[in-house]
RNA sequence: UAAGUCGGUUAUACGGUCGCGGGGGCAGGGAGAGCCUGUCAAUGAGGAAAGUCCGAGCGUUUUAGAAACAGGGUGCCGGAGAAAUCCCGGUGAAGGUGACUUUAAGGAAAGUGCAACAGAAAAUAACCGCCGAUUAUUCGGUAAGGAUGAAAAGGCGCGGUAAGAGCGCACCGCCCUUGCGGUAACGCGAGGGGCUGUGUAAACCCCACCCGACGCAAGAUUGACAAAUCGUUUCACAAGGGAGUUUCACCGAAACGGUUUAACAAAUAUCGCUGGGGGAUAUUGGUAACAAUAUUCGUAGAUAAAUGACCGUACACGACAGAACUCGGCUUACAGACCGUCUUAAAAA
RNA sequence: GCGGGUGUAAUUCAAUGGUAGAAUUCCAGCCUUCCAAGCUGGCAGCGUGGGUCCGAUUCCCAUCACCCGCU
């Protein structure tokens, strides 16, 4: 996942979050807006833990986007939050993220 | 061998595939610019990066200048260091059988305050007691003994006395003088004074010394709010403003008019932003902190913020934990492994 | 990242270094035909660890948690 899929401005974050739609699983919500370029940004929050599980949230999230880059089929600005959990891994996200990805329809 | 004490080292390793950050080389595109694309081989979190408890650099504020006050800090001695209350070595005190550990450790005769309960009394000591005198219930002497308390008026013994008392003496403590050792704090001794002065300064305070404030979200550049600059007028060495207060030093102040500035403008677009009191090894000096010399290494620089996923091998099966201007110290968190110092106890020689 | 502040009963707040207190809540009893209200009584505690002191909620140091401000 390169530097130019993320979202970093504030005012998308605020538009995403103001205007956007959501949708839940088990693990995750996920707060989506159409526009012009496909961007993801992630919020963790502090009540994950310290800065080391924040990170490592945030890395396994790019990681399981980075699986369903090349399968969009509209370009959609995502944040995703995850829940607080006792452990995280790879393949929760990844079976969340697509069961997510297939109920709103975004992919091909 | 067991139990401890103090100190140090390390912080999964190696290989493959995909992916991320900032640089570099090469090739191509482009009028041009690391502007875009491709590719190559390197490189990319810690001992605490943490807490922000001290200090320094650096930046802004009048190049932070003087005096007094206020406010804050420090407080045995010596050393190291750019500096620091926490570093190193010692002294005294407290704790431990010991190795060793801890230590904000000046002044209570400058002054003020506080000392609950208990107790006669918590600081100008006198309730009971003891002794003497006597009008027989008062006066005088005294501080040995007395339910307390954290603390009770130097301790203990002998002499002494009406009873007692440093009243006298020995030892200890205290104070003064002095000899020796030590750079010093202080230690060891000698002589004298006979001794009235409770504790608390991590209560206010006094004394000595030190400190301006704010912090990289500081601040600078381009643009904007607006600012800069020029001219005129008015006031004038005054007032007011500019640094915690006051006094001084330093900076003149206000109003009006003109000139300059095409577009793009952002919670970092660019700079600050990483080579620095750097690390490693060896030698020398020093008990040590540390210093000097030589050789060698080239070592993150992001800004919604880079280290992840999968596979294989090995074992101890991987703790605490993620740079955000930099550095020195302190504190706190931490699985396991390894190395060394010394102590105590038991046994053997 | 930087700078501040606050921690006391289940909750909201007090307390000069000397026994931690008030209101609400909760529990038990009384009152009432029953409930509420009222009356009586009770339970429950200084964030944590050190130090100073005879003695710390209070003073000092460290630590943990929470809150606020600065672009």
């Amino acid at each position: 996942m390169t530097f130019d899929y993320r979202l970093k401005k504030e005012k998308d974050f605020n538009l995403v979050f103001n205007k956007g739609k959501r949708l839940f699983s088990s693990c995750m919500t996920v707060v989506y807006f159409p526009s012009k370029e496909l961007k993801a940004g992630f919020a963790v929050s502090k009540k994950h833990g310290g800065s080391v599980k924040r990170n490592r949230i945030k890395r396994l999230l790019r990681e399981s986007f980075r699986s369903f880059l090349p399968d969009f089929g509209q370009n959609f600005f995502f944040v995703f939050i995850p829940k607080v959990q006792n452990e995280y891994t790879l393949k929760q996200f990844k079976e969340s993220m697509g069961y997510i990805f297939k109920k709103g329809g975004f992919l091909k």
